[in-house]
This record gives structure tokens, C-alpha cells and sequence, in this order.
DNA sequence: GACGTTAATGACACCGAGTGCCAGGGGCAA
DNA sequence: TTGCCCCTGGCACTCGGTGTCATTAACGTC
């Protein structure tokens, strides 16, 4: 039946764009497991072996957005104040081209509406804040348990959070310019403040 | 078969306690509700009157707490900076009794670890974060869906999370201590980092 | 061309969280 | 006693997620 042999990883983005446009139209809860293969054409034990979890199709190769993220903070100039280094990385590798940003739009206002994915979210942020605590360890040397380090990663992934929320939201401010704005209050300690 | 009719609340206190003892012991994911049920001399189904998911039976009342946290953040003095208030009621609305303090230590030892109970807690934040964006709108004269409302609850929230996490991991400093160091650092703009 | 190997897939059965529905029973007021 | 209400348990069902096994197609080797 099928034309050919299928390349590698096609199958994963297919089921990937098909579960990302269900779950838009009909709301992540009220879409099925059978639902996302069906429309993919693959069976449902098959989808559970391309991703772990329902809400892991939503995330994309979250794992190496991370590691870029962790490469990225690595580079960045030592003399560099710390925090700017921290939104230096944040806003690189959150830097899509313009031809991503709808699919960049479509998982981000999924995560941060849909309860279940929201959730989710707080485990693949882990990761993040493990990465950037670890940089400021580095940068301070102190231990990347400390609370500085955690600190600065907590907060830091607020603000980006706190961002893309806003981004969402308005469609004329770009996304690197939220990231920055947000970081420029937390580095002055909220100026604007009372 | 049962003695007399039993005190209001009495149930659901018993419920949560055989919960909470069960999943420190054996984990969260390794109990089933049956367990918890049966430790409680309930049926599966009660259980699930008294307790909307599983995760539930972990937190105590909290749409509680969250309300007092509004309390008191509406009872701050208006001269007072917009911070120092935050802080003040965060430190007030976990200023728990010591008899209470080893519940306190079971409860979030189990919230910060647990994957499951970790993704949940976003959903239970979500509430703080409107109580606080919405203090701080008030104090400011912006809209709480702001950056600056936004962010200041956003990265309190993550200060506050952070001093509890260090709190667990060290029995000698008081909680009201730690949450009072995160937030110096964050009110002062991290003045250590370089 | 026949053969064994390997990876991907689908079918099936199972577990556990969560829900809707209904029946039984005890407390309480009239 | 009667009728009402609330709490409870039992049952069946949905859905996410997992372990197991058989099938099939691709590939290299003889």
C-alpha cells in the first residue's frame, strides 16, 4: 500500500503536526489517543512509542532546546554581567525564524492554557532551571544548589515564562523584545515599583 | 457497625493523613487509591467525593491559604514598598506553629519531589499568582495583566518556592528566614552576582 | 533466489485514575 | 410511621499508559 519506504522522522512529525491541529480545534482534554493516530494513520500503540505521554506531542525536541540552551550559556562572555548572560541565552535560543512563529504560537498557547499541559510544563522547566543554575554556579562559585544559583534559575524562568504570556497576547511586540523587557525589570529590581 | 455518627471533617482529615503517611512511605506513584481507601476504612468511590484527584489528598486547604494570602496582602501598609509587602505576607501566611512544622516538611517534601505532585503544583500556584498580580496591580494603578504586576508574581512565587526547597534540605534555618534571604536577593537585584 | 536477522508496527490484554448512575441506609422533621 | 435528605458503596465505563506477542517488510549474506 504504502509508496515507498518512509524517511526517519517523518512519521514522528506527522504524528506531532496532527496531534498539534486536533488539539487546537477541539481542546487537548477533549481529544483521544485514537483520535491523534487515526488522523496520523498510525495505530494507538504506535503513538505511545514515538511519545511517552499525551502532552509530550505538544513539546517538540524539548531535550535539545534545552542542551542548545546550556551550549549557549557556556559561550557567553565571562565578563558579561551574569543576569545579562542568563537573557542573552534566553533570547537566542527563543531567536525562530518568522516561518516557525505560528507553530511557535500554536504549542506555546497550548501550554500555557490547556490546565494538563501547564502542568506538564513545571517537569520539562526542571531541566532548564538545572541548566542555567549550573551557569551561574560556574559564573559565582558557588554550589549549583545554593541558593543564588537556584534563585537566579527560578526567577529568570519566570520572567521568560511571564514573556512569552505577554507574547502571546499581543501580536505586534516580538518575542525577543518581551524577553527583554521582562529581564530588564528583574536586573533593576523593579524600578517602577512604589 | 460504626460507633456513633462521626464529626464533620473528621473523614476527610483521616483520608488525608493515611494519604499523606502512605505516599511518604511507599511514594506517590507505588500507592493506589485502593490503599489509601482502605487505610481509611472508605470505599474507592468516597475517596473521590472528598478529593477531586489524587494529588488533592497532598494539599491541605489550600484555596484557604490562597485567600489568606489575599488577606493579608490587602491589610499591608500602603507606604510600605511593593516587595517588602509580598514578602510580608509570605512569611506571615507560612508562619506555621512548630507542632505543625513536621506535616509542613511531610507535605512538600512529597510536592517537590514527586514528579506527578511537582506538575500539579502549577495549577495550585496559578491561584497565588492572580492573588499577588492583583496586590500588586493595585498598588501600581496598572492592569494585573501586565508585565510588571505578572512578573512581581511570578518571580515572588519562584522565590518563595526556591526558599522552601533549600528550607527542606536544611533542618537548622527557619523557613520565615529563607523566605526573608530569597527575597532580599531578589528585592536587591541580586547584588552578589558579578 | 532462499535464508536468517532486525526494526517497526498492530492487536490484545491489562492496570490505574477518574466519573456517572443507582441502590441502600441512617438521621431527622412532620 | 412516613417521607425526605445526605452519605456511602458498588458497578460499569472511559481514557491514558504499559507489557507481550505475532506479523511484516527491509536488509545483508550465502
Amino acid at each position: 500500500m504504502s509508496p515507498v519506504t518512509e524517511a526517519p522522522g517523518d512519521v514522528r512529525a506527522r504524528v506531532e503536526k496532527a496531534a498539534l491541529d486536533l488539539f487546537t480545534l477541539k481542546g487537548f482534554e477533549q481529544v483521544i489517543i485514537d483520535d491523534v493516530a487515526a488522523a496520523a494513520g498510525i495505530s494507538r500503540r504506535t503513538f505511545f512509542r514515538y511519545f511517552a505521554t499525551k502532552a509530550d506531542a505538544v513539546w517538540g525536541d524539548f531535550a535539545a532546546h534545552a542542551a542548545r540552551l546550556g551550549t549557549l550559556l557556556a559561550a557567553t562572555d565571562p565578563q558579561q554581567p551574569v543576569l545579562a548572560s542568563v537573557c542573552a541565552a534566553y533570547v537566542e535560543v527563543n531567536d525562530y525564524a518568522a516561518a516557525e512563529l505560528p507553530l511557535l504560537r500554536e504549542r506555546m498557547q497550548l501550554i500555557l492554557t490547556e490546565p494538563a499541559l501547564l502542568a506538564h510544563s513545571q517537569l520539562r522547566y526542571a531541566e532548564i532551571d538545572r541548566v542555567v543554575a549550573e551557569h551561574v554556579a560556574r559564573r559565582t562559585g558557588a554550589s549549583a544548589a545554593a541558593l543564588v544559583p537556584r534563585l537566579v534559575a527560578a526567577t529568570t524562568r519566570a520572567a521568560a515564562t511571564t514573556a512569552f504570556e505577554l507574547w502571546l497576547t499581543d501580536e505586534r511586540t516580538p518575542l525577543g523584545r518581551q524577553l527583554h523587557d521582562a529581564f530588564d525589570q528583574l536586573t533593576e529590581g523593579f524600578p517602577a515599583l512604589p
